[in-house]
RNA sequence: CGAGGUGUGGCGCAAUGGUAGCGCGCUUGCUUUGGGAGCAAGAUGCUGCAGGUUCGAGUCCUGUCACUUCGACCA
């Protein structure tokens, strides 16, 4: 039954609309709100403490490998930007720029950091001399900006937060060795943490970052069988080094010069949560990053005992460590279960008379609506479990729904045909040619999202020129 | 940046060029409370912004800004 106070505060149904839903969903949920200058977002605080935990997960993570966070300037001088070709030409288009300081014209543009390859760059040839300052592994949280044509909450904002680690190293394999492993921590964080199933690996010549020798990444797919770029790891091999004269003298008394890494993820992981796990009541937060682990929901609160038990075990909770809120307001308790399984709190535990008579609670999981009851005493346990097995189902329906999105080609005719009927990933080979990419781009409009690593090979021939193949490429329409 | 769509109380919408209205939400009171509760009484508006046409503009025209969809470009 649709009363109208139900079909006011309904969300379009994903089938029905997917861009739609999506920006329902961030606006409803509180994750943002729009501000005065396009494609800049005011994230709020709900959506912010999602970004939080983001953060200090990865934060630790970056540490435990022996990252130092540091903040560089928010401007670029023109000259430093323009000191590596491919660089400034790949970022060009996008930078904003400040040109007035005050009144007064300045001497130089500075652009605002779309990036900071170049201020790391230009600090880290000051300070290294020797093999004995090696490795840096330097690390900063900040926003960027990048000046983009079409905006998307979280998916695509002219600012936006990251993390951009960059590295320095005595050789190439040491450089390597870093890159991959930064790829593998990201991996692992979607996967494990996010329940975000992600294929690794090499981007393509056309698609790597600009100034990279080599552009690693994890690529996840949405609900709608679109690709996400969820964060790469670049090798820079000496490249910037040598434009900007990042030397140290190694132990052979040799001057030689660094090898370089980067990597990052920015605010645009929120958006791939949204994306995979939300369904049409709403958000669905994995819990290692849910700003709310566990609500509890009194039913019947104005009955003498109720908001006590409530309280009592929002404590037992929260002194074990579980992110935990009571919604004690004045909503019934079925307007309660809608609120907040439209905002994605992965465990609700209903308690009432008859509970408290029961000495038990009702623990209830966002992603099935499955009810369990609970004695008091081993709430702890199984909210930890449910957790658990929650990220774990998240993470097996994601994984089904890439299988089911996931199709292969071995000729023009067949790859055009999938694009054109389906939506999702269609494994082909490629020659390594950049021209057949470009065509492929244009006939069945997809781009290539990465080369995997390990990869089964399907064919010996590419799939667009028939000549012999050298590598899988996941093709796909992307975000 | 190209083509479309939309801007009206907090939100969702309505109003042949002629007194800006409805639903939700909000406030107050009572009754309710295990899946978006009920009744009653209230409050809330420089119609995105700037010009123009007109006796009269939410409505027509021009410009501008924002959001949005689809393309081209990108984390």
């Amino acid at each position: 039954m649709a009363n109208d106070k139900k079909f006011v505060e309904q969300i379009t149904p994903m089938e029905e609309d997917f861009a739609r839903w999506y920006t329902d969903i961030v606006k409803k949920a509180d994750l943002i709100d729009y501000s005065s200058v396009k494609g800049c977002m005011i994230i709020r605080p709900y959506g912010y403490a999602i970004w939080e935990n983001i953060q200090s997960i990865l934060d630790k993570r970056f540490k435990e490998t022996g990252v130092e966070n540091v903040y560089m300037p928010l401007f670029i001088p023109e000259s430093l930007l323009n000191k590596e070709k491919d660089h400034v030409e790949g970022f060009a288009p996008e930078v904003a720029w400040v040109t007035m300081g005050g009144e007064e014209k300045l001497q130089e543009r500075l652009c605002v950091r779309p990036t900071s390859e170049t201020l790391f760059c230009d600090h880290y040839a000051n300070i290294i001399k020797s093999y004995r300052d090696l490795p840096k592994l330097y690390n900063q949280w900040c926003s960027v900006v990048r000046w983009e044509k079409t905006t998307r909450p979280f998916l695509r904002s002219r600012e936006f937060l990251w993390q951009e680690g960059h590295t320095m190293h005595r050789t190439r394999e040491e450089a390597e060795e870093r890159t991959v492993m930064m790829l593998n921590l990201y991996a692992d964080f979607f996967e494990q943490d996010l329940g975000m199933p992600v294929i690794r690996g090499k981007k393509t010549d056309k698609e790597k970052f600009a100034g990279a020798e080599a552009t690693y990444t994890v690529e996840a797919l949405m609900h709608d069988g679109k690709a996400l770029q969820g964060g790469t790891s670049h090798n820079f091999g000496d490249g910037f080094a040598k434009a900007f004269g990042i030397q140290y003298l190694d132990s052979d008394n040799k001057l030689k010069y660094c090898n370089q890494t980067s990597w990052g993820v920015s605010t645009r992981i929120i958006g791939g949560i949204i994306m995979t796990h939300g369904d049409d009541s709403g958000l669905v937060l994995p819990p290692a990053v849910a700003p709310v682990q566990v609500i509890i929901i009194p039913v019947q609160q104005h009955k003498s005992g109720v908001l006590e038990a409530a309280e009592k075990l929002r404590k037992t909770l929260s002194d074990a460590g579980i992110r935990v809120k009571t919604d004690d307001s004045e909503q019934s308790p079925g307007w309660k279960f809608a609120e907040h399984e439209m905002r994605g709190v992965p465990l609700r535990i209903e308690i009432g008379p008859r509970d408290i008579e029961a000495n038990s609670c009702v623990l209830v999981r966002r992603d099935n609506r499955e009810k369990k009851v609970l004695p008091l005493d081993a709430v702890v346990t199984a909210v930890r479990e449910e957790m658990d097995l929650l990220t774990k189902a998240l993470y097996a329906k994601a994984l089904e729904n890439r299988e089911k999105r996931t199709f292969q080609a071995l000729d023009m005719e067949e790859l055009k045909k999938i694009a054109s009927e389906q939506s999702g990933y269609i494994k082909a080979m490629w020659c390594g040619d950049e021209a057949c990419e470009n065509k492929i781009k244009e006939e069945a409009d997809l781009s290539s999202r990465c080369m995997p690593f390990n990869a089964e090979s399907i064919s010996d021939r590419c799939v667009c020129c028939g000549r012999p193949a050298k590598a899988l490429v996941y093709w796909g329409k992307a975000y």
